[in-house]
DNA sequence: CAGTTATATAGCTGATTAGCAATATTACTC
DNA sequence: GAGTAATATTGCTAATCAGCTATATAACTG
């Protein structure tokens, strides 16, 4: 599963958000997601599979945090897309203000 | 289908890159796409429900455009954690600088 | 070592989906 | 109106996946 795929799933998402703060065993991750355990335990895994987490052992737990490079590479994907509009934008409102 | 949805598919990410340089007939991204024509139609309309496209009449044809709207949605999820993660390699290499 | 806690894996099910071939629809052309 | 071109829809199949329960693994605690 790629980046793109990873993000596309809400509770994938709501994790990365929660790791935004730092890392945190899997255990936090479980009482936040109204999912199963084994939910989250797979989620994660295919997480880290698309290189958007990272993990360590903390004695039985699980220390998660996230890895920043594949959402760069999301982040590169978009900004073309972004640009080009935000430069039609500024185009029309150029347009627009030259009209008054 | 949401726009993180959308986008997770590969051909749908190409069509949305071919639709950067303007509005195009559907039968342009058959052509680009290697995939049969239904396929290609059917992530048309993927993408005009997810609101990532727009389509307007022209004769027999039907000209697709890109909707920045949201796309711009999944900018506003991404930037903070892009935000943060510069922030941190920010204070990485601050911090550097001053061990030197 | 027995019990417990934290996490992962296996196995299952229902839902979704990407692809195709075939067909329908719509507009244009003669 | 008949034929053709462009696109959409239908119906199918194989694959994937999110969620669950049950079980396994691994580490800590007495």
């Amino acid at each position: 599963m790629d980046a793109f795929e990873a993000i596309a799933e809400p509770n994938r998402r709501r994790i990365l958000d929660l790791l935004r703060s730092g890392e945190r065993p899997a255990g936090d991750l479980v009482e936040a997601l109204s999912i199963c355990q084994p939910g989250v335990s797979k989620h994660l895994r295919l997480l880290r599979e698309a290189g958007l987490v990272r993990v360590r052992a903390d004695g039985q737990r699980r220390l998660y945090s996230v890895e920043p490079r594949q959402l760069a590479a999301i982040e590169e994907w978009l900004r073309p897309h972004l640009e080009f509009w935000r430069g039609r934008l500024d185009a029309l409102e150029a347009h627009l203000d030259k009209e008054q």
